[in-house]
DNA sequence: TGTACATCAGTGAACGCGCGTTCACTGATGTAC
DNA sequence: TGTACATCAGTGAACGCGCGTTCACTGATGTAC
């Protein structure tokens, strides 16, 4: 039966919403169409109404994952960010965290859609961590950001790897690599 | 038929070769059973005179992977060692290079077997980068160790997946983390 | 404002496909004598 | 050393299952008059 349009655009968000989190939990190809489209509430049939294949909604949860994760971190002091993003409560929910973390060792198989959504994405976050190591007023060196977020985001996946498995390893991680970082920054504004 | 236990030996040994390149490739989920059994020369039914499942080959597969890829690695200079990690020469070839960067993501949500298997290739791979800082005569710092290969890790997984994409943007993740890391070496050894 | 009707978001059965796993069978190997 | 036979790695058809996608259909919505 037809909806009204305001219905029709909650259904399609929340579509969206529920891929975001999937995406990141399942990994692209472990979400399947009719899981996200039960998350939100619909048959899976519903689903091609808005997006015209999996590929399709694939790159909209991907772009989806980056504002939502981004939005948490905006406007963080470098100390702040760093804990933030290293702490157990982002390891312990990917769905809700950085799609980076979550999801770049399986994003070149993907299509190329997907791809430069997630290009953007990362653009999105070197631009964050630029931004906040400069927030002390000197000129940010780019390859300082872009190093400081792959260590945060190789961290996160290798503590996320081995969380269930070996929890004082994977503590140790994200704790060895979050005083590293820490002191890194430190220097930098000293 | 039957054949010689010589010849059953190296068909599983081709296998399990065969498991740990297509599993960097392919990833654990999209890694499938008669693609690994055709790649080593058999049916997939072979397969199971030699693993009980497709998790105990991924285990396996694991195993192999790390013992592959660190053989590659012992031995170098520190700054070898990062040259040759954040090389665009890896990059391109994941099925041959290291399971961290290749399989980091999606590790959490594999058996319980595979997890730990993982953790014993990170372990082995924080003892790798460990025994080169201290290559200099120091007493090595552990967590420095943690956070040399958590940045090489998320960059290679980054710079992986825009490669295609965004080649320049790739290229430039690799090198300003290498130059980043090569720098935070130096200062180590003067 | 009221009425007739075209629109289209959503439903749910159906499709072909590849997956992991099972199993009856094959036949060269390796052992017991 | 020869011979008879049990072993078992490997084959390939078959299974049930979940997947992405399609499509005829439904019926409330929103528009034209």
């Amino acid at each position: 039966m037809k909806v009204t349009k305001a219905r029709a655009s909650e259904n399609r968000d929340a579509i969206e919403k529920a891929a975001a989190a999937l995406v990141r939990e399942r990994g692209f190809d472990q979400m399947s169409v009719a899981q996200v489209a039960a998350a939100a509430g619909l048959t899976h049939g519903a689903l091609y109404s808005h997006y015209a294949s999996k590929e399709a909604l694939a790159r909209a949860a991907t772009t989806r994952a980056f504002e939502e994760a981004a939005r948490g971190l905006a406007g963080l002091s470098p100390v702040e960010f760093v804990q933030r993003y290293l702490s157990p409560a982002h390891r312990d929910h990917p769905e809700a965290g950085c799609p980076n973390a979550a999801l770049a060792c399986e994003v070149w198989r993907q299509s190329p859609g997907t791809r430069e959504a997630f290009r953007d994405g990362i653009q999105c976050y070197v631009e964050l961590v630029g931004t906040m190591l400069s927030s002390g007023g000197e000129a940010p060196e780019k390859g300082k950001a872009v190093t400081m977020l792959a260590a945060m985001v190789g961290a996160m996946a290798l503590a996320r790897a081995i969380g269930d498995i070996d929890p004082s390893f994977s503590d140790e991680i994200l704790s060895d690599v979050a005083a590293q970082l820490t002191a890194f920054i430190e220097e930098e504004h000293a």
